[in-house]
DNA sequence: AACTAATCGAGACGGTACGTCTCGTCTTTTT
DNA sequence: AAAAAGACGAGACGTACCGTCTCGATTAGTT
């Protein structure tokens, strides 16, 4: 009788080479940089083959994404509860928090990778924009929103400030300057804005 | 004293080729994409050999860096001297005119593909950190200096104003998307920021 | 006891590419000449990809020389044995062979190629000296063996008679000159030298 | 005050340059060897420009065989008059002296290197054909026609002679193998064929 | 315990672009 | 004129990855 749960009739995919191959990225994208960054060095370096690569992931930039999703997620799992006193504090806790990631983890240099990558391929571009980007912004607008509700924001559209919040991240990550600790408290007090 | 006009004793470099070579660039980048600009490409287009191309350009990024910059001084030429009244409406009207010159001329792209071309090559990531983007934050920076001392703006940290005002725009360059009118005044609101 | 005929686990060497490969190398030679011979061309007319013939040939003259075997083993293999009456004999139908074969095949050419491109590889040039030379010298060096065992030669170098044999042929080769009947009688004449 | 002879109206043609030149290309040839040898590089170390080099010969060919006959020149300028009392000791001078030459001045290698390079360009294949081997087989051929006037040589083609002996050294320099002074005495044997 | 079917490694293959090299022609200024 | 300097179009060089393909070997879960 069969239990309803579609069981697969052959050989199912090797959690070890799924691990191997993002773990194999993620060194390389480490040691050698982003431009040394080829799906054959992945596959040289895990033991992959090609084909194994190219049927779980369509693009390099897919990979990508999944590495920084994994490093992030641990993020996200150890900052856990922030119960800070306004949203500067919240703020200020986010971004330092994000930066320290993008700093000690390859997490960094992948989103880095992952926003040069999207500007040469328009599928990946679209993902990036209607998937990825969301899940990325949620967790500032979930902040602000709280704010807006405890009535320390106002007046104010709020995407419009995950926008150059946002922006002010990229620019530094892309310019490869992290920002101090000073700036952020600087940029954290732009977004109550009582005026 | 002579001043040594120092004339060439050599056949001079052909203005018409270094013209057809950034025009194929810009047509190329237009047609195809930045994926598909290739320096091959270009020097089939232009008519140029590939070698020439190479003597003059260090790599692909210094082709769009110039073409950003013939189309871009074109803007500023254009849009000249603009005696607005406040910080703000001078914000407005720089980045409405900038987003303009982004839109209708190729250099929204052609900026997009230095962003995303510069973090494969690092010589080229140090120059574009050194020496082009500060050329690009000078016409904002000056604004903003000038309202300062008007005393349009206090107790403001004046380069993070920039790096989160540039964020803005690079967040929406790179992901493909026009801030609305609205978003522009939104973000030039907060430059005053009387806190 | 098994042999172990080492089955190869990949994707093996497509038998129609080498071909291809090796017939468009023949065309080209013939119809374009030595000089006009390049391995891009062979890519091109052969419809492979230059890393692949570049997998297999180390350079052209390696092309040239396994095109030139092909060519010359039909040839040994067509001439068969040959129970001529004298080493005289012998070398005239072997000598007339040759150049039938010179003329009426790409093999002339193909080894004309052999000798000039060899001169610019001191590595080919290596292969072409301890490996390929000793194979060609082989035929004729048998033929002369055979006469001195049966009394024909006498008080000769043997080596010295291949040397100028070879010479003679590589002479009229270089120069484009092909020798006529009468000129390999006398030639032939010369190997007994019964003085 | 004008001397009669006609003067020029422009600027003569530079000996030295001439000069330079030529000596640019020995010394490249001896030093890098035939593969590394180019118009460039020549133009590079004699300090003229490209243009004058093509303007005074038509092709690399034409430049070392004006230096394999200066070379060739003064050897036989050296070598004089030779008073041998028979065939084989004159050719055995002859072709001692060839070699010495071919071994102690870059004639050697430009000899070769011409011989590949005909083979590249028809034209001058052409010229090596109807002028510049006669040249080089003149000598032989006199030394054979003596020879056969004195009735040491009889019922033999002497072209045939010349052929083979210019092929064992053309074979020997091909395969950068010096002949024995016992290689030569047997080939010297080889001319007479009292049969 | 044998069968079955997808997965995996290995790597060959046709492509495309890379950045370099040399060619032979040209344009300009100096001698 | 002739020569230097060197820019230029042309095109081959040998290399690096791309993404697809064909293999034989492996390895669950189903019969």
């Amino acid at each position: 009788m069969s239990t309803g749960t579609s069981k697969k009739l052959s050989r199912p995919r090797s959690v070890a080479t799924h691990e191997a191959i993002l773990s194999a990225a993620a060194t390389l994208l480490e040691s050698k940089g982003h431009a040394r960054l080829t799906i054959e060095g992945i596959a040289r370096l895990s033991g992959a083959g090609k084909p194994t690569i190219y049927k779980w992931w369509p693009n390099k930039t897919a990979i990508l994404m999944e590495l920084f999703d994994r490093e992030a997620s641990m993020l996200l799992a150890i900052e856990g509860v922030n119960s800070a006193e306004s949203v500067e504090q919240e703020i200020i806790a986010w971004f330092t928090a994000l930066w320290k990631a993008w700093q000690t983890t390859v997490s960094g240099a992948a989103f880095r990778s992952i926003l040069a990558e999207v500007q040469f391929d328009p599928q990946a571009l679209q993902f990036f924009n209607k998937t990825y980007i969301p899940n990325r912004r949620r967790h500032l607008l979930a902040i602000l929103h709280k704010a807006q509700a405890r009535g320390e924001i106002q007046g104010r559209d709020l995407n419009v400030i995950v926008d150059y919040c946002c922006g002010f991240n990229w620019y530094h990550l892309l310019t490869h300057s992290v920002p101090s600790a000073k700036n952020i408290r600087e940029i954290a007090r732009t977004v109550r804005g009582t005026n």
